[in-house]
DNA sequence: TTATAAAACTAAACGCGTTTAGTAAAAATG
DNA sequence: CATTTTTACTAAACGCGTTTAGTTTTATAA
């Protein structure tokens, strides 16, 4: 039970796979093919139902209808969020999606852009680990359309999609700093060569500079990505074993917050009457954790949206090679009880149906 | 700037295309090609940074390394931890992963098979809607080897891993029962065509008849997948409006779980107190809310390790049609406090360091 | 010395859809 | 009627790696 190709298609109407080719491709009129034959053709494949085998097509035309998507992590909600948004806008402009997970090691990241180049993929959207930017060095002079995502190259001026995670974290901190914090550890993932992490951490200490408060080297951690629990665990120690070197923490992903949190249980550290923990990336349940977190959170549909147009412009533009664009969404603050205004759930009200 | 092809380096060294190939692909020996010539051509590979396409290898193979899956929501943080386990077993065996989302629909999940037929995808793992057995019998047909995951059909013995869920939902509700709930709400999406879900309901249902617990129609809520918010709120409406039909109520996956604290959260319903609240499918936060949710946790690694090699031993014994097999996993019942033993956090222990 | 075999390598077909260059027949034009 | 144009269609090349069926050269056996 093969499948049907456009030369069954061809003998079977005893034409040539030329013609059949064009009629399907819409080419039939513009190559004067006859009415009836046209329509003989389309029953025909409609009868076997013919559907073309895309790597053949891809072979001859170069062209595949597919995108690659290199993420950093696919567990991470994150990402697995704007997976999913962006598979979903693909699909409407008819481009399938190829996910990739390049679990923050550059040399997985350079593989995985191989693999896509072998697969002829049309574009690129790539949450980078920014380690190496010579493979962005090469899908430029390779000229494959790409965009990056979350993440950046400063030096570098390419298509990017993300949020202004310098002024997001300044904003987080001044919040901390506002409710009376000011030894604000700042946990973020090593090595964080990651644009995203980098300026999280920039304003983090943007933030306590205005305000005036003595930044210590002792409140920033750095945990690794394949062991957090270990790196976690380790540096809270370190900040909070008495004297308390530090009353508020800054964990610069949802990993790191998640992984905090298990910390604090297992400890017995309560929040934020011990300290207070803010989150950059929030999650569905931060609103129901005990005490609910403070979270910065990204417009994670609208990035999916843009990367995909911005893809796709580039794509079908190849030639007249369009100008890279820079999109930068907002973010939002959302204040809950981690960092202060401590209430308890039994103070809540009764009862309140309909 | 293309890419190096076969043709450049027989090119180059003044020999046939033929040989490169024979000597790249490690039949250089079996062929008589001289130990010298065969150097030759690797070094010539290793200098012009040659790398297949594996496209063009597929269309004359018809095998491409490359598996398609296929889950029911990569946004589910379940699916995506799964995405990731098996793109993670599948890179160690030399094998890519497309990732796709069905959405719960099964006229995308029809055109995704199709798509990934399309590319020549050597096998597809599959978390099928459930709706339509004929894509399944297609794939069958076809002789693509495939493996479902977290659903099956219970008519059609194909290979299979996923756990036992009429068990794991009949221990689940048996918990609630030994702590002296009766009334309890089983909360489903519509049309719970998967036999995950279907299971899951009929374990709750075994469990109160074996515990001679009157089941009323009344329990039974289904909501729609693509408007859980409003669903939701609708069934948790009509099981608490006064006087309570039920205590406790059982969400059939994670996204209806969550979705039920938010509308707890906005009526300030209060867990186990108003209501007790467990959820089939566990996640990272669910043991930091408040309170902590009871769940009954999927082993999602060892899934995902058993499917790749089942498929991938399949793909690699495609002739001697290996006989199909199902795997089922043990879960793990998660006991919090979402169902009573109420404990406030305030009683909790001080400060433990170290 | 001649037939036979082994060693080392190659031409060409293949898979399948696209595309270029071209042909045959009918219709229009002079 | 002869020539050009149009209509309707086809052969063959192409992309690129794989594979089958050889070919040429050298060594071995009869």
């Amino acid at each position: 039970m093969k499948k049907t190709s456009l030369n069954d298609i061809a003998k079977s109407l005893g034409v040539s796979k030329t013609l059949v080719s064009m009629v399907l491709n819409g080419h039939g009129t513009k190559n004067g093919i006859s009415k009836q034959t046209q329509e003989r053709v389309h029953a025909k494949a409609r009868e076997l139902n013919y559907k073309p085998n895309q790597i053949a097509r891809g072979l001859r035309t170069g062209k595949s209808n597919t995108i690659g998507l290199i993420v950093a992590d696919i567990s991470n909600p994150f990402y697995a969020k704007l997976a999913r948004h962006i598979e979903h806008y693909s699909s409407e402009a008819n481009y399938n999606v190829i996910f990739c997970s390049s679990e923050e090691e550059p040399h997985k990241e350079a593989e995985l852009l191989d693999m896509l180049a072998d697969r002829q993929i049309d574009g690129i959207i790539l949450s980078a680990t920014g380690q190496d930017s010579n493979q962005i060095l090469k899908l430029k002079r390779d000229g494959i359309p790409f965009v990056l995502i979350d993440r950046y190259y400063p030096r570098l001026n390419n298509n990017f999609v993300g949020v202004d995670n310098f002024q997001s974290a300044y904003n987080l901190t001044d919040h901390l700093i506002r409710l009376g914090y000011s030894r604000i550890a700042h946990l973020t993932v090593s090595p964080s060569h990651a644009s995203s992490l980098r300026d999280r951490y920039k304003g983090y200490r943007a933030a306590l500079k205005d305000a005036n408060i003595r930044y210590s080297s002792q409140y920033y951690q750095e945990v690794s990505f394949e062991e957090p629990e270990a790196g976690v665990t380790r540096a809270i120690r370190e900040l909070l074993e008495p004297p308390h070197i530090v009353n508020a923490i800054f964990a610069a992903n949802n990993r790191l917050a998640v992984t905090a949190l298990e910390v604090f249980n297992k400890w017995n550290i309560k929040i934020p009457q011990d300290v207070a923990l803010v989150s950059f990336d929030d999650m569905d349940l931060f609103k129901f954790c005990f005490p609910p977190i403070t979270a910065v959170a990204q417009p994670i549909q609208e990035i999916g949206r843009h990367a995909v147009e911005l893809l796709i412009r580039h794509i079908e533009n190849k030639e007249k090679n369009p100008p890279t664009q820079q999109i930068i969404l907002p973010t939002k603050l959302e204040i809950r009880r981690s960092c202060g205004n401590f209430l308890t759930p039994l103070e809540t009200l009764p009862i309140k149906t309909k």
